[in-house]
DNA sequence: ATGGCTTCATAGTGAAGA
């Protein structure tokens, strides 16, 4: 079995990306974020040609989340059950017995910012949410944009970013928190290229001087980590033209 | 230097992303 997550940065902007990527690698689940697409637009007939069933919960110009997988998706819930959130940042579904989650962290902004209280309130209540899910299913994945850069070695100056949005002392133990349900990271569970990032940005040509963060994470229920065979990321992706600022992460099971 | 790019939005001195 292949999961992957891919925060699109618009769906319809990389919508032909998309279908080409998966005709390619053929993932059984495919988690994206930020759609930015409202529902009534979500391209399922394409998708279903490419060979995929979609859920997804989407609003207008922001947030948006989907899961696409071969076989259909059941028991879907859309945001963190308890937690009131007009942004649509979270949809868990049921794929074949294996509970997915796909999460779109909010960015946060700024450490002053009121958009960070709102994350960490945000990854309190996705921490509070999993526990219960995991006692629900055994096998569980969380897919998603984190916005968290987790350790050192997932950031390309340390220095520079300690302190900061994205890699900041709460942000980092949220997601430690998340390790502590029992969640593995599928990406550290194989040996790496050092200086392995997920997102780039856009500006200053930070692709191609490898200026990025690895933010985009594939977690793991003890149960299925035990079947994790490889994790990669599909950095080729983020050398197209109009690309992504995220590239996909893939963990293959067995 | 708080910019730099990209998207969706609207016509804002844009907002938001990360």
């Amino acid at each position: 079995m292949k999961l992957a997550t891919w925060n699109v940065n618009s769906l319809n902007v990389r919508l032909p990306q998309l279908l080409t990527w998966v005709g390619r690698e053929q993932p059984d689940i495919v988690c994206l974020q930020e759609t930015k697409t409202e529902d009534a637009n979500f391209p399922t007939e394409e998708l279903r040609e490419a060979g995929y069933h979609a859920l997804f919960a989407g609003q207008r110009a922001y947030n948006g989340v989907a899961v696409l997988a071969r076989v259909p998706p059941g028991d879907m819930i859309v945001g963190i059950p308890g937690f009131a959130d007009e942004q649509k940042r979270a949809l868990a579904a049921t794929v074949d017995g294996t509970r997915v989650i796909c999460a779109y962290v909010p960015n946060g902004e700024s450490v002053e910012s009121d958009k960070y209280r709102y994350k960490l309130s945000w990854l309190a209540a996705l921490h509070a949410w999993l526990g219960q899910e995991l006692k629900a299913y055994p096998r569980l994945a969380l897919l998603g944009d984190y916005n968290i850069a987790p350790e050192d070695r997932d950031v390309h100056d340390p220095r520079l970013w300690e302190g900061k949005v994205l890699f900041s002392k709460p942000e980092r133990a949220a997601f430690r928190g998340l390790l502590g349900l029992g969640l593995r990271d599928s990406f550290r569970l194989f040996e790496q290229p050092e200086l392995s990032f997920s997102w780039w940005d856009y500006r200053m040509n930070a692709f191609n001087r490898n200026r990025g963060l690895r933010i985009d994470h594939i977690l793991l229920s003890e149960e299925l980590a035990g079947r994790a065979r490889a994790s990669r990321i599909e950095k080729s992706l983020r050398g197209l033209e109009r690309p992504s600022d995220h590239a996909p992460v893939v963990a293959e099971l067995i």
